[in-house]
DNA sequence: CCGCACCGTGCGTTATAGCGCACAAGTGAA
DNA sequence: TTCACTTGTGCGCTATAACGCACGGTGCGG
């Protein structure tokens, strides 16, 4: 815990300068004096909560959005999945048991296809699809997905994605665990299962 | 949403006497002189957000317990398709309890700042670039995030986007709640694009 | 009774938060 | 260029937060 000044600071900035509000502006809306706000947002000068909270109402965002409480998220690891005929999985957000999910970045190239054997049970996946087309198959059945398209699957069950199309297909895929389970790292799981070339 | 000092007040109270401290004691854990807490006790001064630090601290209590959570900010325009200003938000996953989370497909437009108001504690935000680059600012610092880089941001501070760059960003906006805390319907209130300055 | 210790509060002083105003630099139009 | 206007910052002044200290009040053991 340090001096919760600089942050107030930074904070102020942040908020005025995204509404691209001047001091003059931010001083009418809040009814703290221009010369204030811009010392407080210098760090020069640390207010009382008084006056704290007449800006967090001028700027109509609760006070503790000024102070710091909790320490800030750990720095995000990044790691790419193994890259196996077509399919370039990224990992974007590891798995953390806080929120128990986790969600990759995933690339299918024309023609490819992956299979990907169930999880647990109440393991849900969101496929979010951000470019070209795909097709997703959850209990046997195929569906196409185009871009801007959400499909949720019940990843208890066998699922499957493929191109069948001519261009790349890019999709987000969000993981969703139940409570006190984890994704399970075995082979045959969406990053190493078998990705089969050729068309389907 | 009233004036935070009576509850300041209060809150110092009952801490002390609930410890059975004196306000010499007490002025001898917090660095603060007893006629300063006296005078606090009784509502007779509103004190800086430093000496209030000193005091919580002393305490060994959050900052936010002395502080009335203000009200939540007014509801605007909110809804399923915000444009406003060169940003359109679309909702690809609508918050649901069992996973306590949201998400959401977000454009920015060239020179568009859209400024999003703090959540709940504990509330944390997945940027993850699609397409183009935009900057986020979280406490005030601004960090650039190109196509495929991920940004968590602590989302109970405030937080803001701009795309300073001619091409149209992107991105994916998973919001993770924690237990008991809902999606509170705020304003992501977005300044003119057109009236914020350029890169700093 | 008298110290004596501790409590909370009031007083005088200092540091600084906060205000109003003015100034230098920048911007756009005539 | 000049004029009108806005931006952010610096300066003087007032209000008050914050300090150190002392005073009246209370409980307790000589």
């Amino acid at each position: 815990m340090s001096d919760p000044t600089p942050h107030i600071a930074a904070t102020l900035k942040t908020l005025r300068q995204a509404r691209g509000w001047s001091l003059t502006r931010a001083a009418g809306a809040t009814g703290v004096s221009k010369a204030m706000l811009g010392q407080i947002e210098r760090g020069e000068s640390s207010p009382t909560v008084a006056t704290l909270w007449k800006i967090a109402t001028g700027f109509e965002v609760p006070l503790s959005a000024f102070l710091v409480e909790a320490a800030a998220p750990p720095v995000e690891p990044r790691a790419v999945f193994s890259d196996s005929a077509g399919m370039h999985v990224r990992v974007l957000i590891p798995f953390e048991p806080r929120w128990r999910l986790e969600m990759f970045a995933i690339d299918l190239e024309p023609g490819a296809c992956s299979e990907s054997s169930p999880h647990g049970p109440g393991v849900v996946e969101h496929v979010i699809v951000i470019e070209g087309a795909l097709e997703v198959a959850e209990a046997g059945r195929w569906q196409s997905a185009q871009a801007g398209d959400v499909v949720r699957l019940d990843a208890a069950q066998a699922h499957a994605y493929r191109n069948p199309h001519a261009t790349r297909a890019r999709f987000h895929n969000l993981v969703n665990y139940p409570t006190g389970t984890r994704p399970g790292r075995e082979a045959g799981s969406t990053g190493g299962g078998k990705a089969m070339a050729g068309a389907p």
